[in-house]
DNA sequence: GAAGTCACG
DNA sequence: ACGTACGTGACTTCA
């Protein structure tokens, strides 16, 4: 048996644990039942809903997160040499004071003997003994021992070391970079390390230029291989895994279950890394220089596509590439817990990776017409504008270009006040153009109209009807796990998280994303999460009264700083608030509010007396960060500053305010992947299988529902992202979320 | 490819 | 003394 399984199965069945992990009223005997059924834990919370017994079912779904978190722990525990006394941890960088807690709390009792500084202490039965790993030195990277698959024989071969191991890295290749429509034309397969084949599919072409050389039917061996990737008890590993469970889902393949390589590099190094691609990971970790596709396809006019590459060359290429995945794997594994990084790898980032790639397969419908007289309406006002720029200038030119238009504005015009960046160029920014328009100057206002109309044109009216896809008509962007060092997603090609909504001519253009007939769009959107996520952190108790009593937030910081609520005061305490959850300084503030120094300093003074809390969150958080080097969410996601230490200050100081940022924005992003993992299953549960998650723009999660489901959709969706913090996490304020409906996006604010 | 600008939370 | 609020991605111009 497989070490992974033999450590969740000793667990269990073993006297280890009492139960299944954090699930109440399950005993050894049924969950032995229920591994051998589905093989992991995961497994088995991931299918709770189809077990018949009530009961089980109800306990299983309410504790599911108790359960994925302890699984780690028991992974944990079995990777190290039973019994060590629970101090030992310390030396592994695991304090054992949490540790204790959570097993007392979760009823680990035997486990807890065993742990508890008495290594006389003997395991109660002999399945419970230390796993003895065999030690095997880890072969060197050898791109010529991998093997070609191209008959069933060998295909069946290599299926049938991956059940013996219990686990595969595996990596599609395709003729294209889209997901959603690039061609599979082959999978490559790691069982262990330096045990790699490559299974080509599609290779060769149907022209005369390429000779179709042997190679087991697509179909066929799809079919072979639909098994395997769908074996609850087999774990897949893929690197950016996303891509390969999409491009498999087309195929009627349901890969489950699934570790990524890259969301275990981003929970353990995020901050640390720039990179998280397997190559420059290949490279650090395995000091390894994987063959690049460039190599193997070319660049430019003379490239190829992964079907034109003969197969011994893609079979390098691509085994190496399910190797290198494997080799990443064993050692993120075992870094996970000893980081501490497990519960928000296990409990947030892991299940999304199927969550958002169903996300992208589903795309959102945009309506081309619409983007086309929209771009039609705004070339017609922005030659209207050139015109007149060209006017007050007394001459044509770029305006476009920043260099001439402020050689136009500062010289050649002598306007006064202009400011000088870095390199020495004059500034033509929004804020300088707005104080010249405040001045009196026409030509900065028409810029910035032009501005403003040119973007809107190249950027999304004419950009988006570009990204249609041919093949589903509708929109499929891309969301990036690794994107955002704090935990937040990110949205490339098109990115759909910064679709205006700010002006009244921008917000039009979400107007053009709609419902398919028979379907409404639903927003729904945390209402302030990140101040609310401060009040907690920072126990303010004004702040978090004002939550919990659902009082204008702003308003109330108004009444506290300036002693009055009109528009200016609320504007500015707006302003101020947000300040706090950026990192503030008194010279950011003073330049958004138009004081001094000074006055923002007292501004900022008042702020720390009249909300007591806030000073102790950024000290703290500071304190902390310069001594370990990163920050930890409420879910224990980590963001590394590797400048908090740096000698240059203005560099340093950055990173502080990052710092004191990213727990607020990182908690803020965790609590709402875990509304997106909970989702589907919460709607499945009420019949609402129809429901289409579509979007998520960092506190909103866009829907799209039939209408006659829209009441019981709202409630469902209310209810998960309100509760999405809990158990793991218990905020001191309440979540609050709007929801909005409508026939498009627009509509639905 | 860098710099500048600006769209979003 | 730092013309800095935090986190992103796309487009344009220009070297």
């Amino acid at each position: 048996m497989p070490p992974e399984q033999l450590g969740e199965v000793l667990a269990l069945m073993g006297d280890s644990v009492d139960n299944i992990p954090g699930v109440p009223g399950i005993g050894p005997k049924t969950a032995a039942q229920l591994i051998q059924q589905y093989g992991d834990v995961e497994t088995v919370l991931a299918h709770a809903e189809e077990i018949a017994k009530p009961k089980l079912r109800q306990s299983l779904i309410d504790h599911a997160d108790n359960a994925r978190m302890s699984r780690e722990l028991v992974r944990l525990v079995c990777e190290s040499p039973l019994p060590e006394p629970l101090d030992s941890l310390e030396m592994k960088g695991i304090p054992p004071e949490p540790l204790r807690a959570f097993l007392e709390e979760q009823g680990f009792k035997s486990l807890l003997a065993r742990l508890a500084g008495n290594s006389q202490v003997q395991a109660p039965s002999a399945s419970a003994q230390p796993v003895q790993r065999e030690v095997r030195p880890e072969p060197k990277i050898d791109r010529t021992s991998y093997e070609t698959v191209t008959s069933l024989e060998a295909l069946d071969r290599w299926i049938a070391e991956a059940v013996k191991s219990g686990l595969v890295a595996v990596d599609t290749e395709t003729d294209g970079f889209d997901c959603v429509t690039a061609k599979l034309v082959g999978i490559s397969l790691a069982t262990e390390c330096g045990k790699a084949c490559y299974v080509p599919l599609e290779h060769g072409g149907h022209d005369l230029l390429f000779e179709r050389p042997e190679q087991i039917p697509a179909a066929t061996a799809l079919a072979r291989l639909k098994p395997l990737l769908e074996d609850p008890a087999i774990l897949k590993i893929g690197h950016n895994f996303k891509f390969d469970w999409i491009v498999l889902d087309r195929r009627g393949i349901c890969v489950a279950p699934v570790d990524d390589s890259l969301v275990m590099s981003f929970n353990l190094d995020a901050g640390g890394l720039n990179s998280h691609s397997m190559d420059d990971l290949a490279k650090k970790h395995l000091d390894h220089d994987c063959l690049t596709y460039k190599e193997v396809c070319g660049t430019g006019q003379k490239q190829i596509k992964f079907n034109q590459v003969p197969l011994d060359r893609a079979t390098e290429y691509a085994a190496e590439d399910a190797d290198v995945t494997l080799r990443l794997w064993t050692r993120f594994r075992t870094r996970l817990p000893h980081e501490r990084v497990t519960r928000v790898y296990e409990m947030v980032d892991r299940p999304l990776v199927p969550v958002v790639a169903r996300m992208e397969r589903e795309g959102v419908k945009v309506d081309r017409e619409e983007l086309t007289k929209l771009s039609r309406e705004f070339s017609i006002q922005i030659v209207a504008l050139e015109e007149r720029i060209c006017g007050e200038a007394g001459c044509s030119f770029t305006i476009g270009s920043t260099q001439q238009l402020g050689e136009i504005l500062f010289n050649q015009m002598g306007l006064k006040g202009g400011r000088k960046g870095k390199s020495g160029t004059w500034s033509t920014d929004v804020n300088e153009l707005e104080r010249l328009s405040r001045e009196g100057v026409p030509i900065a206002s028409l810029v910035l109209e032009w501005r403003q109309l040119t973007k809107l044109r190249s950027t999304y009216t004419d950009a988006l009807q570009q990204q249609i896809n041919r093949e589903t008509g509708r929109v499929h962007t891309s969301y990036s796990l690794s994107g955002a060092q704090t935990g937040r997603l990110s949205s490339t090609e098109p990115n759909l998280q910064n679709i205006p909504i700010r002006t009244e001519i921008g917000r039009r253009i979400r107007d053009a994303f709609v419902a398919e007939p028979g379907f409404v769009m639903l927003a729904a959107d945390y209402s302030q999460i990140e101040l609310r996520l401060a009040a907690h952190m920072a126990e303010v108790p004004q702040l978090k009264q004002a939550f919990a009593e659902g009082a204008d937030i702003h308003n109330l910081t108004a009444q506290e700083l300036f002693g009055a609520v009109n528009r200016d005061t609320r504007a500015s305490a707006k302003t101020i608030n947000f300040a706090i959850l950026y990192g503030i300084s008194r010279w950011g503030l003073a330049g958004r509010l138009g004081v001094t120094a000074e006055e923002a300093q007292m501004i900022i003074d008042r702020y720390f007396e009249r909300f007591p809390g806030i000073q102790n969150y950024i000290a703290d958080t500071l304190g902390k960060v310069r001594e370990t080097g990163f920050t930890t969410t409420l879910f224990g996601r980590k963001t590394h500053f590797p400048s908090i230490r740096a000698k240059n200050q203005g560099e340093r100081q950055g990173a502080e305010r990052a710092a004191i940022n990213a727990p607020i924005q990182g908690t803020s992003a965790d609590i709402i992947k875990r509304a997106m993992v909970r989702m589907g299953p919460a709607l499945e549960r009420e019949g609402l299988g129809a429901v289409r998650m579509l979007m998520q723009v960092h506190d909103e999660l866009v829907f799209e529902v039939p209408q006659d489901a829209v009441e019981a959709a709202s409630a469902v969706i209310r209810r998960v992202m309100e509760t999405a913090a809990e158990p793991a996490v218990s905020l001191s304020v309440p979540l609050g979320v709007d929801i909005g409906t409508g026939p498009n996006w627009g509509a639905a604010h």
